[in-house]
RNA sequence: GCCGAUGUAGCUCAGGGGUAGAGCGCUUCCUUGGUAAGGAAGAGGUCAUGGGUUCAAUUCCCAUCAUUGGCUCCA
């Protein structure tokens, strides 16, 4: 007799070893139907595999991570097996999930390449091989045996795999004449691959080491009916809509030139009122939590990042030192702007009462990266970081540290941020040879951050490996449109830079003692943070921000007398207002500007002139009646004030 | 930097060995209107740049530059 507990505790009882699809099937056919793998005592299985003891399970359908994961690993192995049918030959990396989809790693040898023109060719193979509904087999063979099979049909980068595994069984997966090595679990057959759509081609270095081979990666997502692939597509389209590159060109805030430089974005009119609102925001904010702004220049001799280790870790790989044509001097266009921050705390002696000194700027940088990383607002080569240095006591490191936390989360509220994650960067335990500072001081560091994280209640995961060679790090992460996930604020604790500059505070004890540094920046860079700002409110600002807040729609010409009377009467209230007084049908001008997502449209014709009213329309949600200016003013001043004033300093 | 793709009017894109097209935008004219596209005419392009093949290249080939999807990197 078999025990089968449920997730909600109920207790089914069999005979002898049932498998999961025949406990679903039990339950009822639509599940049965539905299912697609199963958790046994914590161990996610496939469904046809024998159940012999008493144990705990939960079914996964479509709609749990686990059941995607199982279909789109499998889904992986089908791929594989139509790329085997198609390139004779091909050998195989690896070929996981993921969050949309599978991929999977193949060196197609010969120097054959995969290109775009090829997807349809693979999808039909697919599906062909889906529909013969082949069982997806598991087995268990020895580590030998393993070896043996993969040497035999010619797999290195499998038995690479193999060989790093642990000794003792492994689990081969085979369907129809594919095998692969793979943990599982799988669906029952190919027949539940409905829909299938290669999405595209990538070269990805085996294993993630860039001097070891290049592979073609083939990225791809299968559904189980047509229709969710359709809808997915539809949401894919949706997605690129918001697309900050799309928004940013449509609303004219940011532009590239090639004269100029890649990398190098140039702030249109409207954008740069935009980011000027937004760092104007953060100033007053960081002005009650006791900063001081300053300025420094855009370069500095190349010493100041010797000094600072930098030049030794990112030398190379940045813009290339320029020098005075009589001394020789090299200078290096900043990529960061502490160095600065701390000359500035040396101009003076510092005593502890003075602590903690927070010096803030909006210091923008220059950093070469690579070309193809560049990406849009949210990677580029120069940028404007929200940058601050606090220089504190040790003993005020956490409180200091929690105060930041404070700072980012006004802001993020602000925004309407709620989506986001909190990352806690530590060392790397395997390799603590990348870091520089002593042991001593990391750990201190490490542990102030993870006690901030944890008083302030924040929901974070912690990253090994992750953190500046300097020092641990907290970054807040969110993604964007397409769902890749970019690092916003950041808090770094360092007591490198101190010690490596020699910054001194005199104690109550008279004596000299190092402060420690936190590097802050909530919004990480403007660049970026607008970029992700745009695809959250799909250009679509809230009314503080935008750069336009209201425009003025005569009905007709006859009324522009009156529209401009109107646009004065709220210039002069401190209203952004536009007039839009073109040759065109109310219906047009309506279009345009909702288009342009100006948040309030006024219109004015013989009615309001009559009355001395304007007709309201809110962006998105039609029209909203009439008032007179001198309520619609109020309208937009409150809704201005309290979407700004609603924080508070602890 | 590496692998793949792309580059045609201000924007979005179609086309294709015989020196170019649409929609939107822009200019002018008609129209003066009531809540998401009124009508007409016109201007605008060395088809990214440089080579090559060809009687002929924007089209085919190569290189460069830029953009783009990934990989690696990210102080």
């Amino acid at each position: 007799m078999i025990k089968i507990t449920l997730p909600d505790n109920s207790v089914r009882e069999y005979e002898e070893a049932i498998s999961g699809y025949d406990i679903a099937k039990n339950i009822s056919q639509s599940l049965a139907k539905e299912v697609l793998a199963i958790t046994v005592n914590g161990e996610i299985w496939d469904l046809q595999r024998l159940i012999t003891t008493d144990s705990k399970i939960k079914l996964h359908k479509w709609d749990d991570e686990e059941g995607k994961h199982a279909f789109w690993h499998s889904s992986a192995h089908l791929m594989a097996e139509a790329l085997e049918a198609l390139y004779p030959g091909i050998k195989l990396g690896i070929g996981p999930s993921i969050e949309n989809g599978f991929y999977y790693d193949v060196d197609l040898v010969d120097g054959r390449v995969i290109s775009d023109t090829d997807f349809p060719k693979i999808e039909a193979k697919m599906k062909e091989l889906a529909q013969q509904k082949n069982e997806y087999r598991r087995s268990e063979i020895s580590k030998k045996d393993a070896l043996d099979f993969f040497t035999k049909k010619g797999d290195e980068y499998k038995l690479e795999l193999i060989n790093d595994l642990e000794d003792g069984t492994i689990t081969l997966y085979k369907q129809g004449n594919f095998t692969d090595l793979c943990r599982g679990p799988h669906l029952p057959d190919t027949g539940y691959i409905k829909a299938v759509k290669i999405l595209n081609v990538a070269g990805a270095y085996w294993r993630g080491d860039e001097k070891r081979k290049q592979l073609t990666r083939v990225y791809g997502i299968t559904f189980p009916k047509q229709k969710m692939l359709e809808e997915h597509l539809v949401l894919l389209e949706e997605a690129k809509k918001r697309d900050h590159r799309r928004i940013g060109k449509e609303l004219e805030l940011f532009t590239f030139s090639q004269r100029v430089g890649q990398g190098l974005p140039l702030w249109l009119p409207k954008g740069a009122q935009l980011r000027e609102r937004l760092e104007n925001f953060l100033k007053k904010i960081q002005k009650l939590y006791g900063y001081q702004q300053v300025i420094t220049p855009h370069i500095g001799l190349k010493e100041l990042w010797v000094t600072s280790g930098h030049y030794e870790k990112y030398g190379k790989d940045s813009f290339q030192p320029i020098s005075t044509p009589a001394e020789g001097e090299e200078f290096l266009l900043k990529p960061m702007n502490c160095p600065h921050h701390c000359e500035i705390y040396k101009h003076k002696q510092h005593s502890y009462k003075d602590l903690p000194v927070r010096y803030a700027e909006f210091g923008t940088v220059y950093r070469y990266e690579q070309s193809g990383e560049l990406h849009g607002l949210t990677r580029v080569r120069g940028f404007t970081q929200d940058d601050a240095h606090i220089f504190c006591r040790p003993d005020q490191l956490k409180d200091e540290f929690k105060k930041v936390m404070d700072i980012i989360s006004i802001i993020f509220n602000a925004l309407d941020f709620q989506n986001f994650t909190a990352q806690v960067s530590l060392r790397d335990p395997d390799d603590k040879t990348k870091y520089i500072g002593s042991d001593e001081n990391w750990e201190k560091s490490e542990n102030a951050i993870l006690e901030a994280v944890k008083e302030k209640n924040l929901n974070y995961v912690v990253e090994y490996g992750e953190a500046a060679f300097y020092g641990p790090k907290l970054d807040f992460m969110v993604k964007d449109a397409l769902g890749r996930q970019w690092q916003l604020g950041t808090i770094q604790v360092d007591y490198n830079l101190p010690e490596r500059f020699e910054l001194e505070y005199i104690g109550a004890d008279n004596q000299k003692h190092r402060p420690v540094m936190i590097h802050r920046a909530p919004f990480g860079s403007m660049e970026r943070f607008v970029a992700v700002l745009i695809e959250h409110t799909a250009g679509k600002f809230p009314l503080w921000l935008t750069p336009d807040q209201v425009v003025i729609l005569p009905i007709s010409e006859k009324y522009n007398d009156y529209a401009k009377k109107v646009l004065n009467f709220l210039n002069n209230c401190d209203i952004r207002t536009l007039i839009d007084d073109r040759n065109e049908k109310i219906g047009k001008k309506i279009r345009d500007n909702e288009m342009k997502r100006i948040p309030y449209l006024l219109i004015v014709g013989e009615k309001e002139f009559e009355n001395e009213t304007v007709s309201v329309r809110v962006q998105g949600d039609g029209d909203k009646g009439s008032m007179n200016m001198n309520e619609f003013a109020d309208l937009i001043t409150n809704e201005v004030k309290a979407q700004t004033e609603n924080y508070k300093i602890n």
